[in-house]
Parts: C-alpha cells; sequence; structure tokens
DNA sequence: GCATCTGATCAGCCGGTGCTGACATCATCG
DNA sequence: CGATGATGTCAGCACCGGCTGATCAGATGC
C-alpha cells in the first residue's frame, strides 16, 4: 500500500483509465479514442501506473494491451476497509487536549 | 464516490491525518504534536477533508475535535473491491485493435 | 477588560506534476 | 527497403496545489 499508488489511482484521467480496463483488456489506441487524449499524454500515465503496479502491458505485434491487476486493487480496497474499521473503534476514544 | 474524494485521500499529509484519526478522536493540537506540521497547515488539510465528506470536527471549548467518518472509508474501499472484481472478469476480454 | 491560546482563513510564493510537441523505436505491409 | 502507423521517451511550459506568515474570531483565565 504504497502512497505512491494511492496518488497514482486519484488522478481524474488515470480514474478513467482504470474505469475502462476494468472493462475489457484495451490498445493504447483504444484508450486515445474513448478519451480524446493524445497518445504521449497516455503513454506517460500508462508508465505510472506500470510502475506502481496497477496495470501490466502485454505487447501484442506493434499493439500494447493493457489491463489492469486485481490484486492491488484489492489491496486498496482492503487499506481502506482497514481503516473503516478502526476508524468504528476509535469513535469510542477521545485522546484528552490539556 | 466522487473523484475529489480520492484525491483528498491521497495526499501523503492527509494519509497520516487520517491514521491518526483512525486510532482515536485527536484535535488539532494533537495533529499539530503528532504531525509537527504548523497548524494552518494542518486547518487547511482538515477544512478538505471535511469538504469532501471525510472527517467531521467537533468544537468542544476552544478545542476542535475530529473524527473519521466510516461510511465514506467503506465507500471507497466499496469502489475499488468493485473495480477488482470487475478487472477479473475483464481479463477474458480483450477488444480487437484493428 | 485584557492577555493568551486554539483554530480558521486568506494571500502569496514555489515546487511538483500533467500536457504538449518533437523525436525515437519497432512492427507491419507494399 | 521505404512508408506507415502504434507506442514510448523526453524537454519544456503552464498550472494546480501545498506550505508559510499574517490576521482574525472565539473561548478561557487572570
Amino acid at each position: 500500500m504504497t502512497d505512491e499508488l494511492l496518488r497514482a489511482l486519484a488522478d481524474p484521467m488515470r480514474t478513467r483509465i482504470v474505469e475502462l480496463l476494468a472493462g475489457e483488456q484495451l490498445c493504447v489506441c483504444h484508450l486515445v479514442a474513448e478519451t480524446g487524449a493524445t497518445s504521449s499524454n497516455l503513454s506517460n500515465h500508462l508508465r505510472l501506473l506500470r510502475s506502481v503496479g496497477a496495470v501490466e502491458a502485454e505487447p501484442a505485434g506493434r499493439y500494447t494491451y493493457y489491463r489492469l491487476r486485481p490484486e492491488v486493487l484489492d489491496a486498496v480496497s482492503a487499506h481502506y476497509a482497514a481503516l473503516a474499521s478502526r476508524s468504528r473503534l476509535a469513535s469510542a476514544v477521545k485522546r484528552p487536549c490539556a
């Protein structure tokens, strides 16, 4: 659960990419068509998503298919679930101030 | 599941705040002591976290206690869990490129 | 009332980060 | 091989967003 992973997933364009990839595997040209962004722009975002392990690339001839890595998304989900769980217990504790 | 909520939670300092609040309710002076940040800096972060509904403030005399809102964290967790679930099915689908 | 303390707000600065445009690379096809 | 098209890389610019410092509003205590 690195901080960089959360930051990578929180960007609007990358959120959009992740949602598109959650439906089916796509190559960059599909993402260009769906988002309207330039290919170099998308390539930069995809490199970042790869670097944090959120997606993986599969070269197929001159195309490159991208897919999500479910384990990573599960880890993020579990992270927030744990925070939610702990914070319910925390409602009973209030550290004295003075 | 607004995009602003994810961005708010993805910032390093705010991640730290959320983790501290997951353990117990704290007032700003505690957060100052724990993080080493200035009070105005923290106040800015807390205002943002309030605006996206991640935390709520309870004035108590001249102090202000903050606590997390578990439902919101659960919603974020569910959001990523849903993406993980969908992406597992998506591994079987690959949109043709040409 | 006056001093003090907590916390909020705002303007301004500044660094990180996303977008663009040009170029490089590699595969495919004629 | 030469052309085309898909993708990646990088430098440069612009803008968003976090940090700071000054100021202010309430609450507390002398």
